[in-house]
DNA sequence: CATCCGGGTTAATGGGCGTTAACCACATCC
DNA sequence: GGATGTGGTTAACGCCCATTAACCCGGATG
């Protein structure tokens, strides 16, 4: 037990996790048995057991340690606090960008699966989310100071929408790759971002709003 | 048979469908018993076999519904033609969120519970969702020129995940109302499209993009 | 009036699945 | 070199649940 315990790879919890995830993702948790768990992992069916409580505690600790790692995340990059808010913002962008591209089973799963949790895990799960959330929020109204903290929250919800939108894409090479698509995401999350800044300068021509941008290209 | 066929309201089937099209999106597809589903139309268990063909039959029946009056709605707003490409846009984003507003559960089962159905009825739906975002990057390209293909194929799926990210909001009323949330997605889908088009235009400083907006489009 | 038949009912069937029990092998420690 | 514990195994239990069977009732049909 002295030396030989860090035992190069990831432990055999871990790789169980990564396959539940995927699992979960694909067939969502009432559609995977615990056998193919187990199978994915070159063990068979019970021998979970000796590693988890049960199904249940999986799929809680995927989705506590997700969340974690996000709001954790999120805190960090806030707290070196670039040059400024706007910086903060990309940052924030960036690393969620990250997360959805390298974790696609967990984003899913993340917003998918939720209701599965027994209460306690549930709340827990909702209550790191809603702190990653107004961690968002504060930092977009900075950026923007215009619309209401209500505006700002879904508007925040919506690109999260956006961001985690990468795992429901078609199998086949029809998209781009991986960092044009980061690159692509941050533009289009920032678009958003700026729209609802516009929209509450602008008194009312909401019209004029999506033309002034690109209209007289085609005309 | 001859004259009271139109019963005055929504037949026993339709009320099944909205009930079932709920609790799928509450608790998911496997997680929802039949016998729920006919409590729910105050029916129990069996006699829904009086009106489908098992569970996967109403799974399907609203899938291929929800595919297809989406994709005729964007069509049918493609063919009135507005008064100009972003007039087009502009109208398939409205047709869009009304229906992500208005038919919450079926917006979220379409992307959630696709896996679950027959191979068969799996092939049509998504041929239909594949047409319709089609149709979408036709228009988006027609009003932003710049990017590729798969560039703009990718910016329409994020912007789904966007209009259709209001199902997963908190229940209080912590947010916007329908119409100013419709107004606000609004905004949202138009700007993040607006920065795609930015994007390509300006030959590097990504990071400018963002306060560019409107100004450097003309240049 | 007898007959259908649409739309229900409850009981039975059968399979799948999470979990537990009982048993086992190997490495490590003393 | 026997005790111990870790990580497996297979078999069994029990529940849940989709589907089917068998039966029933009320109204339109003729």
């Amino acid at each position: 037990m002295s030396d030989a315990q860090a035992p190069a790879q990831i432990s055999r919890r871990e790789q169980i996790l990564r396959e539940a995830a995927r699992l979960f993702a694909e067939r969502g948790f009432h559609g995977v048995g615990v056998d193919e768990i187990g199978a994915a992992v070159g063990i068979s069916g019970p021998g979970l057991y000796r590693h988890f409580a049960g199904k249940d505690a999986m799929l809680a600790e995927l989705l506590v340690g997700i969340s974690e790692r996000l709001l954790a995340g999120g805190r960090m990059r806030i707290a070196e606090g670039g040059e400024s808010p706007e910086a903060v913002l990309r940052a924030l962008i960036d690393g969620h960008i990250d997360f959805a591209l390298d974790d696609r089973p967990l984003i899913t799963l993340h917003d998918r699966e939720l209701d599965r949790l027994r209460e306690a895990d549930r709340k827990r799960v909702r209550q790191l989310q809603r702190q990653y959330v107004e961690l968002w929020v504060d930092v977009v109204r900075e950026v923007h100071p215009g619309p209401s903290e209500s505006r700002a929250r879904a508007a925040v919800h919506a690109v999260f929408g956006l961001l985690n939108s990468t795992p429901h894409l078609g199998r086949p090479g029809a998209l781009p790759g991986r960092t044009e698509m980061a690159e692509l995401l941050h533009g289009l999350a920032l678009g958003a971002f700026g729209a609802v800044a516009r929209e509450a300068a602008e008194g009312e021509s909401m019209a004029a709003s999506a033309s002034a941008s690109a209209a007289a290209s085609g005309a």
